[in-house]
RNA sequence: GGCGGAAUAGCUCAGUUGGCUAGAGCACACGGUUCAUACCCGUGGUGUCGCUGGUUCAAAUCCAGUUUCCGCUACCA
């Protein structure tokens, strides 16, 4: 019988730089869905890629002096070794500037412009060149750009559009008929009241003002704008032609099962991607899951704050596998999920290190101390091996439930239960006491057996989310190799099968002080990279004060003052008295910057006065105010003085 | 402003259509055990289930109001 079809996607990663684990959580989220699906039996097809053109990463290229192309290049090639350091089991690798996806671009650009779906029109508005987007006047704020705060200019732009009110119905009619289109649910309705039931405007579909782009054929001053280029990408990689000359891959596995994605992008997919679709003629995708992001514990990751996570830091860290539990484990199905590196150390150490770790070391010890290693069935059962099996057998029905619900996280507990009640039983039959009874050694046997096949079966269920522990696991204990429906009866464990003598640790304990140590190494590291890049010094970081109101401020008056005298506080150490003029005024006022300036050098500065302080007697002399000075890491002092050249007046009011 | 969601143990969260003394994991404490990676197993919670009212024999669950947070979205200074 022919294998059943599944296709998956994610969504392609934009190439304007190197992905965090917030970004890479979907490739290892399709992956382990793509496992699981083959283990099932599907003929999986599995595509993720790069998205590379634009104006944003044309420039980037100009900035680093090199070409789009060459820029892409590197990018794509770097989020390419990303994938593979996650060892994720794509198939095929899109990326928008290869020569295939392109033609066909043009050709369903084409296509539709002369079926009427497309026309000519113009846009109008404020433009933001970061961000690559229009904005009308009252969107911006305070005359910036809403996304990235940035100056937006006025701009005209000759435009395509793709019309959307045609296919509208059509497409409200088909998510209505087909709740399993959007997921989670909850999406749908946002969908359906923001933009379909409002009614759709129409999408711009080219652009003119920069030249990165798929070139229009039939006109050469547009390129074709992002989602016209990056959505078609699930067909092109299909080899799908709009001749009718399409590869045969596109007639096996399209429609797709599951388009993956963020929550960020679910309206360009599950709205403009099915109307592109059915102008096509083409029949819509299954499902498209809008999967929730993770986040850093401490706040949004930022580089400034030097807390952004990458995978290869994880990876180094943790070791691959670790790191796909983590972010799959932490991974709600509807609520963005946190990560944090104490909650990974704590997850390494307590369901990796102890739970399941330390399970195959023990029972491989025990095989070995016991029966030197091999592995027999005497079916000398009792009682309390019934919960066990039952679990044991239960377990991979209940994996498959959760994940054609998509719910891989709990997939993956529901495996971590299966370990914990194998470690309970090792507690129950308590295979030491037994070794010692003389007529207790087939039970003591069969108590093995038993744990050998539930971890084994275990371990099988973990291909799809840890692919090389599930090996090693059924390595040491020379399990054969099983299928899913494999595990219908319980005891297929080859009886008489010897396990490896020397248990491998999977996963060693951390100290958690020790990794917190080396998180904050990487953390100043990144912090300083990314000083540097925006042009920034080494600051100095002093601890922050309560926050003020204007009105607070506002109470405190600082004026200009010009030093007429200075002179030596008698008996003090640090101490300069010096009469400053403040407007028509001579105050008194004491500083302790004898070490820093002498009284000579301090007559005729002019310098900034806090001029309504208490006045208070410090040595005995009396001082009416402050003199602003900065201090560095070292406790040296620079007197602040109004910019050199534009001579400010005793008395000008600082504010 | 509109639509939607959330608020439950120190932390992360479960709690199906109202019905058990409100649960799990982690952390913490104590006990047991020794095959094992100082591991595993067991026991331990006076949590105003955001707040206030209401419906009901019965409300974490339903209704109304209210506060805070979040998502999407629109717009006005």
């Amino acid at each position: 019988m022919a294998k059943k079809p599944y296709y998956i996607t994610t969504a392609i990663a934009y190439t304007s730089g190197k992905p965090h684990i917030g970004n890479t959580y979907e490739i290892i989220l399709a992956d382990s869905i793509a496992r699981f699906k083959r283990q099932q039996g599907y003929d999986v097809r599995f595509q993720t890629g790069t998205d590379e053109h634009g104006q944003k990463i044309e420039l980037k290229a100009q900035e680093a002096g090199i070409t789009p192309k060459e820029f892409v290049d590197q990018v794509s090639g770097e989020i390419k070794e990303i994938w593979d350091l996650m060892n994720t089991s794509y198939d095929k690798f899109i990326r928008t500037t290869d020569a295939d996806h392109e033609k066909q671009v043009q050709k369903i650009f084409k296509k539709l412009y002369e079926q009427g779906d497309i026309y000519k029109g113009h846009y109008e508005g404020l433009y933001c060149t970061p961000c690559e987007s229009f904005f009308t006047a009252s969107q911006l704020v305070d005359g910036k750009c809403p996304d990235c705060g940035r100056p937006c200019q006025p701009a005209k732009e000759e435009a395509y559009f793709l019309k959307m009110s045609k296919y509208a119905d059509q497409l409200i009619a088909h998510i209505n008929s087909h709740p399993e289109f959007i997921q989670p649910e909850s999406r749908k309705n946002e969908m359906m009241n923001n933009f379909l039931l409002p009614g759709l405007q129409d999408l711009c579909v080219s652009r003119t003002s920069f030249k990165w782009g798929i070139p229009v054929d039939f006109d050469d001053k547009h390129v074709v704008y992002v989602w016209l280029d990056a959505l078609t990408n699930y067909i092109t990689g299909l080899g799908f032609d709009l001749d009718g000359n399409s590869d045969e891959k596109f007639e096996k596995y399209w429609p797709a099962d599951l388009h993956l994605i963020g929550k960020d992008i679910l309206r360009f997919h599950t709205i403009y991607w099915p109307i592109m679709l059915m102008a096509l003629g083409l029949p819509l995708p299954k499902q498209v899951f809008g999967h929730p992001w993770l986040l850093q514990g401490d706040g949004k990751m930022s580089k400034s704050k030097g807390n952004v996570i990458y995978a290869d830091q994880l990876v180094d860290m943790f070791g691959v596998d670790a790191v796909r539990y983590f972010v799959l484990h932490e991974m709600p199905f509807e609520n963005d999920g946190v990560i944090s590196w104490e909650l990974m150390i704590e997850r390494m150490n307590s369901d990796l290190a102890n739970t399941l770790g330390n399970l195959v070391n023990r029972t491989i010890s025990m095989s070995n101390k016991y029966f030197e290693g091999v592995v027999t069935n005497k079916n000398v059962q009792e009682p309390v091996d019934e919960e066990l099996k039952a679990l044991t057998l239960e377990t991979p029905k209940k994996v498959a439930e959760k994940m054609d619900r998509l719910r891989v996280a709990d997939a993956i507990t529901e495996i971590f239960v299966l370990f914990k009640r194998c470690n309970k039983y090792i507690d129950e039959t308590m295979p030491w006491a037994l070794a010692k009874e003389e007529d207790k050694q087939d039970r003591l046997q069969t108590v093995l057996y038993n744990l050998v096949e539930s971890i084994s079966v275990g371990a099988t269920l973990l291909e799809a989310f840890m692919p090389d522990t599930s090996a090693k696991i059924l390595a040491q204990l020379h399990a054969e190799k099983r299928e899913l429906t494999d595990m219908d009866a319980y005891g297929k464990y080859v009886s008489g099968t010897k396990v490896v003598e020397k248990p491998e640790i999977l996963f060693q304990r951390l100290d958690a002080k020790e990794i917190m140590e080396k998180v904050a190494v990487i953390q100043a590291e990144q912090k300083a990279a990314a000083q540097k890049a925006n042009g920034m010094e080494k600051g100095i970081e002093i601890e922050a004060k309560e926050e003020v109101t204007y009105e607070d401020f506002m109470k405190m008056q600082f004026q200009v003052g010009k030093i007429i005298a200075c002179e030596e506080v008698p008996k003090s150490k640090k101490l300069l008295c010096s009469k400053v003029q403040i407007g028509n005024e001579v105050k008194q006022i004491v500083s302790g910057i004898k070490a820093h300036y002498s009284a000579e050098e301090m007559v005729g500065k002019r310098v900034m006065v806090l001029v309504n302080l208490k006045p208070a007697k410090l040595a005995g002399v009396l001082s009416e105010g402050m003199i602003l000075c900065a201090e560095n890491e070292k406790g040296e002092l620079a007197i602040m003085v109004p910019e050199p050249g534009k001579e400010m007046p005793a008395g000008a009011e600082i504010a």
